[in-house]
DNA sequence: CCCTCCCTTGACCGTCCGGTCAAGAGGCCG
DNA sequence: CGGCCTCTTGACCGGACGGTCAAGGGAGGG
């Protein structure tokens, strides 16, 4: 849907971004209806098909925008740290901060990855973030920083552990954000062997 | 739903189990009615809810007994295993051949995991799991195997790393689950700094 | 052979859903 | 002040959905 918006128009369009993407995570994106959002939001229902297309046109415009607003924020942390592996360890930490402020995109995101009218969305942007992390990574093995190995998957599992840590320490536990990214990293760079640097509780 | 099942009637009831299983994982759980259900299998509509009560609980039915499944698989490559940290790779192994057989109970599992509806029964049989790897964690720090820490934490972490490559080495980019098997124990054990084991592709 | 009870049929029901649209409000620019 | 274009309203539509149920088939124990 391609419209000339006003001030006006983008800010209700913004409102309906935020709002369907939070009763989506709560309440599941088909269990949600189209009137269930224009009434939560005390409009009509015309308001949401002059800014939207479609429910499904709607979830995708969400998606894209959560995967470029937490992809800026690992840029901007990463900026332009030299140490390969300290850039890693900072895109770590931003995605856990960003997850942190961002519990019902994660829910968002992890659903959509399931729908496959929604995963090719999902794994364009996913192999976006592979591919950043592999960079690193490729770089840190030519500096001989760490061993030889495919970058992608080594980025694989770095997602995993971030991705699986966030969602069970920081969004169900409420762990701080900084302790949850101290875990992470450990485990990455160290596995089970680290050197004791992971605090027991 | 409780019923006194023939034979005839357990096996009927298998073969809905099945199938549904496979068209949610297809379509999604919201989008396969049950008319898509019966008409696929070639039944009428009173055969579903002869058996289940709603298609919820048909789902809910479905998962437990993937997990259960899982767990017993799990299990018996384990079994006697004196070693801590053969026992964890073998666990490893045997999900990601598991994942390998059953695919679409997978992306099941997944969606299931960002549905307030399912999430419950989840998370019960992800404790699960946490406890079992952590148990064996605990006895490798106990025998000066590996550093103290957080043994549950370290299961989330082993449990990320399997469940990601799961999705992608396996999964996606069909590899083989004994390979995929080889690059998670790797990278659980040693990280990034892990001495070169992983097949450089 | 018949009776019981497991199993199956498929028409039917009320509800709700995504999406449309004719009508009109309202602000901004000339 | 007038007219245009953005924005809003909410009744309306066709159809699909989850679930019900009266009726009947059929296997197997007595």
């Amino acid at each position: 849907m391609e419209r000339r918006l006003t001030p006006r128009g983008l800010e209700r369009k913004r409102q309906l971004l935020d709002f369907a993407a939070r009763r989506f995570a709560e309440s599941g994106f088909h269990p949600t209806s189209v009137a269930e959002i224009v009434q939560g939001m005390g409009v009509g229902k015309g308001v949401f098909y002059w800014y939207f297309d479609s429910k499904e046109e709607l979830l995708l415009e969400i998606l894209q925008a959560a995967q470029l607003d937490l992809r800026r924020a690992q840029q901007a942390a990463i900026e332009d740290e030299p140490d390969p592996l300290v850039r890693i360890e900072r895109g770590i930490r931003a995605s856990l901060h960003w997850l942190d402020a961002n519990r019902h995109l994660d829910t968002l995101i992890q659903f959509a990855r399931t729908d496959e009218a929604f995963a090719p969305a999902i794994r364009r942007g996913g192999r976006v973030a592979v591919t950043d992390i592999a960079r690193h990574v490729q770089e840190a093995i030519d500096t001989g920083r760490i061993p030889p190995a495919d970058p992608e998957v080594l980025a694989h599992c770095i997602l995993g552990v971030t991705d699986s840590l966030a969602r069970v320490q920081l969004i169900h536990r409420g762990q701080p954000p900084d302790e949850v990214a101290d875990t992470a990293v450990s485990f990455c760079f160290e596995g089970l062997t680290r050197a004791g640097s992971l605090s027991a509780r």
